[in-house]
RNA sequence: GCCGUGUUCGUCUAAGGGUUAGGACACCACCCUUUCACGGUGGUGAUACGGGUUCGAAUCCCGUACAUGGUACCA
């Protein structure tokens, strides 16, 4: 009895998809599988204006590798296929005709000029935006003033038209809302929205109704900001005669800037330095960087992303995909839009990081290494190596520098940190300890560690004051794992050498 | 302007009539570590304001302020 939990993500090809974008995604994806439902990518592109090239291929690259693949989409295909808008245009018309038929809608010619001119006398202080609504339509030139045969007379000669909804007086348009409840606007304050624009294309207001009724859509999530077009979509919904099958809805809150105030865009990546996009972003205009490229898990992203505006009720913070399935509650979701905080975000990525073993970093820090042209000797090295250095990462480059000594002598040495503190004592120790490497037959962290402190004491200097330069001779620079344990890792060789080269540097 | 939606530490949030208003990020101090992190302990820090209702309000109601969204042949 109950339907198939169909949800959809329904974005615009014009750029790229910014975290409001992915986050409306996320929830309906977790909404659909929690109910063992399909999760649905259709592309909004009624607006050729706005259509930019390869936006949309950059959604379909969002979302793998986010992880929440849709069941249909343009790509993919499906029952209810084209997904595409631009390639249902035909599908819309036939709707449009039957609110015209129906009464609910109807024909308007006016030019933009016309436009202008109506708003240009209606401007008032008290009413800046002057709408094409009830009170004026009757005085424009539409289907409405018109007699039925100047109608058919203009749309004989192919006169250029818009169908518009002829919004209803005296109403008050009444709907839940998943996170809201009850919600209701008065008819009176709307006016006739175009639903079929001059170039034959529907706008939004119409398309997301046949589509989400044509695609057995059961759950409708999108951003705060369409709240207030909502009543528009349910008139919709009746006049079409789908009433029982309209959506459940749930308008989200939107994700702002975490300094001043509005909507986070993506200027405001650029300018407080930290990306708005899920994956990088290149177009005419320049790139932008995005949370895949600056060294996010996609895991964290997600995880940074359900916690704005959502919880469980516990303490909890760090979710995987699948507990987002298990717990998620559109029940639990907030009203109030939430600024956004970068370095709580760079948090869930160290804190996934930490979590994560070796061989899952692996996939995401090896390409890394590539690029820097470093020699990975073998897989099993590296994986000791990133398990031993994973906690010290916030951000997966940082593995670079972090690792980096394991594979190669530093380049760099801090020499400045010990040279005031460097004296002969010092240099004959290490000089000792080198030539004596062979008294340690296995090359361990705690072998060498043992070793280290005997001579020390043996030669009557403090461990401590050793292990300071011990660590910039391997490392270069004050940071890393424990020292021994460096050692151990590049070999007895290797660690000789570089104590030997940075003796020879201090003289 | 009008309409909608909102408002708990700086930020994300818990608390659904009775809590010393809890947690996390960030920040500060201390401990651990003679590195850097991790970890641990502690600290600073919030119910926008004004009225009600109630024995009792962050919580319910009204008003104000502020914020945010919409007000396109954009989505």
């Amino acid at each position: 009895m109950s339907k198939i939990v169909r949800t959809r993500f329904a974005p615009s090809p014009t750029g790229g998809l910014h975290l409001g974008g992915v986050r409306t995604a996320l929830f309906s994806y977790l909404y659909a599988k929690q109910h063992n439902g399909q999760f649905v990518l259709r592309i909004e592109d009624t607006d050729q204006t706005r259509f930019v090239e390869g936006a949309e291929q950059y959604i379909n690259d969002t979302l793998t590798w986010c992880g929440i693949e849709p069941d249909e989409s343009p790509a993919k295909g499906g029952q209810f296929a084209p997904y595409r808008q631009s390639e249902r245009k035909e599908m819309y018309m036939q709707y449009a005709l039957q609110l015209i038929k129906s009464g609910n809608a109807y024909y308007a010619f006016d030019t933009p000029e016309d436009l202008e001119a109506m708003r240009n006398a209606h401007r008032s202080e008290t009413n800046p935006n002057p709408q094409y609504d009830a009170k004026v339509r009757m005085t424009m030139k539409n289907s409405l003033t018109l007699s039925a045969q100047e109608t058919t007379a203009l749309l004989d000669v192919n006169t250029r038209y818009v169908v518009r909804i002829k919004m209803p007086e005296n109403e008050l348009v009444t709907f839940t809302d998943m996170i809201r409840h009850e919600v209701s606007f008065d008819t009176n304050l709307l006016d006739d929205k175009v639903l079929v624009k001059a170039d034959g294309m529907p706008t939004y207001h119409l398309a997301v109704v046949v589509d989400d009724y044509l695609m057995n859509i059961t759950h409708a999530f999108r951003g705060e900001e369409w709240l207030p077009s909502a009543p528009i979509h349910i008139l919709l919904w009746k006049y079409l005669g789908w009433e029982n099958d309209m959506p459940n809805w749930a308008h989200l809150p939107l994700i702002l800037k975490p300094d001043g105030n509005g909507k986070l865009s993506k200027r405001d990546g650029e300018r407080l330095g930290f990306p708005v996009f899920a994956k990088k972003w290149t177009d005419i205009n320049g790139t932008a960087r995005g949370y895949d490229d600056i060294g996010f898990l996609p895991s964290a992203f997600l995880n940074t992303l359900v916690m704005l505006g959502w919880n469980d009720g516990t303490d909890q913070e760090i979710f995987s995909l699948a507990e987002m399935i298990k717990k998620f509650d559109m029940g639990r979701v907030h009203k109030g839009g939430a600024k956004y905080d970068y370095e709580k975000a760079k948090w869930y990525n160290q804190e996934w990081i930490k979590k994560m073993d070796a061989a899952q970093i692996n996939e995401f820090v090896k390409p890394l290494f590539a690029t820097e042209n470093i020699d990975i000797k073998n897989e099993d090295y590296f994986l000791a190596v990133c398990e031993l250095v994973k906690e010290r990462c916030g951000l997966l480059p940082e593995f670079i520098p972090q690792a980096r000594y394991f594979f190669e002598a530093p380049i760099a040495i801090d020499i400045d940190s010990i040279k005031l503190k460097w004296n002969d004592d010092k240099k004959n120790f290490f000089t000792e300890f080198i030539a004596s490497t062979d008294k340690i037959s296995d090359w361990s962290a705690e072998n060498i560690e043992e070793y280290f402190k005997n001579l020390a004491t043996e030669k009557n200097i403090k461990v401590g004051e050793l292990q300071l330069p011990m660590r910039i001779m391997l490392v270069g620079a004050k940071y890393g794992p424990t020292v021994f344990q460096i050692a151990s890792r590049i070999g007895k060789e290797e660690s000789k050498s570089r104590i030997e080269k940075v003796l020879g540097i201090l003289g």
